[in-house]
DNA sequence: AATTAGTTGTTATTTATTTCACATTTGTTT
DNA sequence: AAACAAATGTGAAATAAATAACAACTAATT
């Protein structure tokens, strides 16, 4: 079974989060083109991407949401949990501790982070804040396999380095520092100033033409 | 002059951050693959760049740092400066208001809202934050045309519809709600959620292999 | 029972983005 | 001054991603 697309990855997470909305509200089934309403994008584009799970619909009903679900999870989860860090406990870290807690059964935040001592031991959203310098020992005992990097710029490279030397498979990385990690590392980068200059950019071109 | 690609828009914010740091450091002139380097990319990719600019190199010494910044302010940023409004001061809109705030001079954080009146008249890294009813006063005024919604997930769409009506030009949207916007209004959504599945899900693929 | 209409799955096409490959230019060395 | 070396700029090729186009299937309608 072939490694998937990055981008039909990220919408198949995106399919899930809205499908399981659906299934709150007990709709059965779901058309191509109702889902790629919701998320904005293209009815082919969905289509092509549930044809990568090798996923059928039923005729003229539409997919199943709660096997589609149940699809998607076969293939983006791991069979076991996922234990998941967060480095530095700042409003970012805070934000993201809250934001990514517990919405996915399979994506554990087992640890908090950061190198003041005051936080030691408090719990955010029931996670436990541990010290900087416990970090490797907290990795190999909550079998951490992603972490999560919100500490100041300056740090950015140094906590990298401290994760890859303890054996962390994937690092999501919020700073804008680009990281130079191992390649069995996954590396996923996110700028939130680039993004920013981006629709800048955009909005100053669509008001020259 | 043509509009640039998305990519080339990104890697050129990213060019010029970098290059920022170099000037501070009294570096006069980089080479492409230098460049690429600290970018963790490759050094045809920022000649491809580069080339997009109309950009050329000293002939054996590289590309004049301090020219090259302004050369990429010339085709990136707005002649006159750009407002920006942050909806939303929980720990992420707060996080990034002090990440972006005066990180680039043509790009002005100018106005800061929350729906809780006891954050009124507060101020965070210098800028003033409005209760969520002055939204459309303030934007006017201040002459915002881009806005980061930072809101809870619930009133991601309330808010876009808000900004859209007031005559916003571009959003960046940190809610996991997809929003629908005319088409005049440049759109950029980024969901914290995808991206840490998204390395959750190349974790789980590299320990397969 | 035949026709219409809605929806899919997939091949083919198009567009966007990255990488390759190399001629070109000129500083440096012999 | 000839040979070499370091970099660039760019056309051509490769890869990735999105869109179009349409045959096939079947529920609903006539």
């Amino acid at each position: 079974m072939d490694t998937l697309p990055g981008k039909t990855v990220e919408r198949l997470s995106q399919y899930r989060r809205r499908l399981l909305n659906l299934l709150d509200d007990n709709v059965e089934y779901i058309f191509s083109h109702e889902l790629a309403e919701i998320i904005q994008i293209s009815a082919v584009q969905v289509r092509r991407d549930l044809m990568l799970l090798g996923f059928s619909s039923v005729h003229r009903k539409g997919y199943p949401v709660e096997m589609l679900i149940e699809v998607i999870g076969q293939r983006l989860d791991d069979e076991k949990e996922q234990n998941v860090a967060i480095i530095g406990m700042g409003n970012l870290g805070t934000a993201l501790a809250s934001y990514l807690n517990g919405i996915r059964p399979k994506l554990k935040i087992v640890a908090l982070f950061d190198i003041d001592k005051k936080k030691e031991g408090m719990e955010i959203v029931g996670v436990k804040c541990y010290p900087f310098s416990e970090l490797g020992k907290v990795i190999k005992s909550k079998r951490v396999s992603i972490g999560v990097i919100t500490v100041p710029q300056t740090s950015a490279k140094k906590v990298a380095a401290q994760l890859v030397k303890n054996g962390i498979k994937g690092i999501l990385n919020f700073t804008h520092i680009p990281l130079n990690v191992p390649s069995n590392v996954s590396l996923e980068e996110y700028d939130m100033i680039t993004s920013l200059e981006k629709v800048a950019y955009f909005v100053k071109e669509s008001q020259e033409k």
